[in-house]
RNA sequence: GGUGAGGUAGCUCAGCUGGUUAGAGCGUGGCACUCAUAAUGCCGAGGUCGAGGGUUCGAGUCCCUCUCUCACCA
């Protein structure tokens, strides 16, 4: 018998300006299954997460949307409470990094890191909008690259040549806030000095704190030596003040995982669980964090470092994990790819995801691929055919030919005792977060559970009433089957396996309990404990999302939030990659131009898109271009607009052309090489 | 560009410290069965293990080079 265990897991934060989607329900679900795993087993394991909600993107959100940060953090808050809710995370508090408990722990951790000598001063200079009066991010600065001069790049490295410098070096920058040219001002900025743990970090992360495969690219930062980390930010900034810096703000990665923290202190109060317990140095309680792989500078260097500055314990283990692509491809809301967790739940059972992640999830950092044709036959082929199928073809004749009784005792031991001798490598593999290996073991038992049943043929032997104990005996084996199976799944199927232990007349299962088969109990009526998926509704995940980017893009409400910066009046507001991918540009050839009568503005263009044919629209260019000009260049065209009727016909589509109007304006050109019908991206 | 991960049957993946004819599930072809949600069982077809070179008695498994994919870069 183990030891038992006290045992915190975290799962990263979400971030609150915006919903929960399937690539955070993978680490919500992964966690959650070892969460379960740990319980089952008879440990103490609390679990508990919170929105992250400081930081630049929600200030400038909730400003777009005109209400304040704390009603946008609080309408995500209980959003993401729902659909974790509902997708069986079984979470003791969900909580918020803008929270009482997290300011007194973010204030608390800060000053003992000072006290300790771990902040340093310094000036630092910093791109500043002078407009929206707000020092900017690096991602809120484009410009163009010094290094190979592709413009619209962001401030801190350039996706085209991979340079990386700071928002100073880009040529003609802008800030995305309010478009103007930013300017360069001095700040004092607090930093803590991560580069005095450099040998503690390197042995924590020997000592197993992280797989193998991340320990290697942690190597990677280690051989170029660990930067001091800068903590704040100045005003206006959403977040906590920093304690005797008025005006500078934790930086939004400062309190986040101090989010954990504040937490669980709710969790303590609440359940009466000491605090100390599991975060004084050298508590020899455990504590988990499961993230994505793209966070993991943050828990594997600044976060221990600033836990151990701070006097604290070091996280036991620290869990990464890859991303989910879906179809082959990263999610995208242009693709509809983009699947909410509420989208999900709108249409299918909890349980079906989770089964589909655990299935395929390793202990690695490599990306999941949902495939939607797998995912339905995987779910109906392992859950409904091999697993469901057991119960369901037994429970009929335990019923009818035996009033519900299970035999007495079992008619192949052996057979079962091959089934629970399985239970310390499946348990091992749960451990090991490798949920994958675990269900192979499982569903090979399962193909082993119904080999059994259609070896001896009850349904023969039922024809003739003498049979009717061999028939009590080859079904309660087959129950019994499956009772351990859905005993080992329980972690992944909490809902199934608690109908499963209701069927059986039993009280919730743990880990133990498949060491003894179940007889001589009567059990009650079989219901249907999962019904199979159609390939149709599957497909549906996609294609109402497809739908949404057809429909006109309706700009989000605008107010000034008083009190607030208010973004300068040109400022168009900010769109994500997504929004600008649903827009269609196309490099267009102009085969024909000519003047309308009666439009003293406009021309009639007939412009080639490829292999989108041809079409006729109008533009309000006619005293800037002679028509004759026109014809055979090339020029860009908005493709997708919704088609617009006018008095001299109908317009599909758009030109782009810069300038004030009149004369002065000016078509965009592709550089030669662009043929009809390219994408401009 | 740097670094990490990965490239094994149509698909998703197992293959531990190198060792007999390379495995599973799904899909597919055939047969059987009809208790079970067109579920199940049996049999079969399908791979020069990304490419090339090397080490070795022997390499999917170790080393080198190349190539493609994905991710991260505070």
């Amino acid at each position: 018998m183990k030891p038992h265990r006290r045992i915190l897991v975290t799962s990263a934060l979400p971030y609150a300006n915006g919903p929960i989607h399937l690539g955070y329900l993978l680490e919500a679900i992964q966690t959650d299954i070892w969460v379960r795993f740990q319980r089952l087993r008879g440990n103490e394991c609390l679990y508990v997460c919170a929105d992250d909600t400081h930081g630049t993107p929600i200030m400038l959100k909730a400003q777009a949307e005109g209400i304040s940060p704390e009603q946008l953090i609080e309408q995500v808050n209980v959003e993401h409470r729902r659909d974790l809710a509902d997708m069986l995370i079984s979470l003791d508090n969900f909580g918020s990094t803008h929270s009482a408990e997290n300011k007194v722990l973010c204030e608390r951790l800060y000053i003992a890191l000072r006290e300790a000598g771990h902040i340093e001063r310094r000036t630092i200079r910093q791109a500043y909008d002078a407009v929206a009066n707000m020092f900017l991010p690096d991602r809120y600065v484009k410009g163009t690259c010094p290094n190979c001069a592709t413009p619209g790049q962001y401030g801190d490295s350039c996706e085209a040549c991979g340079a990386t410098y700071t928002p100073a070096d880009l040529k003609d920058p802008i800030s995305v806030v309010s478009g103007t040219r930013p300017i360069e001002r001095e700040s004092e900025h607090y930093f803590f000095r991560l580069s005095k743990f450099d040998a503690d970090l390197r042995s924590w992360i020997t000592e197993g704190a992280v797989q193998e495969s991340v320990a290697r690219k942690l190597e990677e930062w280690f051989s170029q030596g660990l930067r001091d980390w800068d903590i704040s930010r100045d005003a206006p900034y959403f977040g906590f003040e920093i304690p005797g810096a008025p005006g500078k703000y934790f930086y939004v990665w400062f309190d986040a995982p101090i989010g954990y923290l504040a937490s669980f202190t709710q969790l303590c109060e609440r359940i009466g669980v000491r605090f100390d317990d599991f975060f004084a140095a050298g508590a020899s309680t455990e504590l988990h964090h499961f993230i994505g792989k793209d966070i993991l500078y943050f828990h594997t260097l600044f976060w221990p470092a600033v836990l151990q500055g701070a006097g604290l314990r070091r996280p036991t283990a620290v869990h990464a994990h890859g991303f989910v692509t879906i179809n082959g491809q990263k999610m995208s809301k242009s693709r509809g790819t983009f699947i909410t967790a509420r989208r999900y739940l709108d249409s299918f059972s909890p349980e079906y995801l989770r089964y589909y992640f655990a299935a395929k999830l390793g202990p690695g950092i490599e990306d999941l691929d949902m495939n939607l044709e797998e995912f339905t036959a995987r779910l109906n082929s392992d859950i409904v055919g091999k697993l469901v199928n057991i119960a369901s073809r037994c429970a009929g004749f335990i019923s009818k030919s035996s009033g519900g009784k299970l035999a007495a005792s079992l008619a192949d031991r052996d057979l079962f005792a091959a089934f629970t001798a399985r239970a310390e490598q499946i348990g091992a593999a749960y451990e090991s977060l490798d949920y994958a290996g675990a269900i192979r073991e499982i569903m090979a038992l399962a193909d082993r559970a119904n080999q059994y049943i259609d070896q001896r043929k009850p349904w023969m032997l039922a024809k003739n009433s003498e049979n009717a104990a061999e028939v009590q005996a080859i079904c309660t084996q087959g129950l019994n089957f499956f009772r351990t199976l859905m005993i080992y799944l329980s972690p992944v199927l909490p809902v199934m396996a608690a109908k499963s232990a209701l069927f059986f007349g039993e009280a919730p299962w743990c880990w133990s309990t498949a060491g003894t088969p179940l007889l001589g109990t009567t059990i009650q009526p079989y219901e249907a404990l999962a019904s199979r998926l159609d390939m149709k509704a599957v497909a549906g995940l996609i294609e109402p999302a497809a739908a949404e980017i057809a429909a006109p893009v309706t700009a989000a409400p605008r107010a000034a939030a008083p009190g607030a910066v208010a973004p300068g009046a040109a400022a168009p507001a900010m769109i994500s990659i997504e929004d600008f991918a649903r827009i269609d540009l196309r490099v267009a050839k102009i085969l024909s131009a000519e003047l309308i009568p009666g439009a003293d503005k406009l021309l009639k263009l007939r412009v080639d898109l490829g292999e989108q044919g041809e079409r006729d629209l109008f533009a309000g260019i006619r005293a800037a271009y002679d028509p004759a000009n026109l014809v055979g260049r090339l020029t860009v065209v908005v493709a997708n607009l919704q088609p617009r009727k006018m008095r001299f016909g109908t317009s599909a589509g758009m030109v782009l052309a810069a300038g004030p109007g009149g004369k002065d304006i000016f078509l965009l050109s592709p550089d030669s090489g662009a043929a009809p019908g390219m994408r401009v991206k």
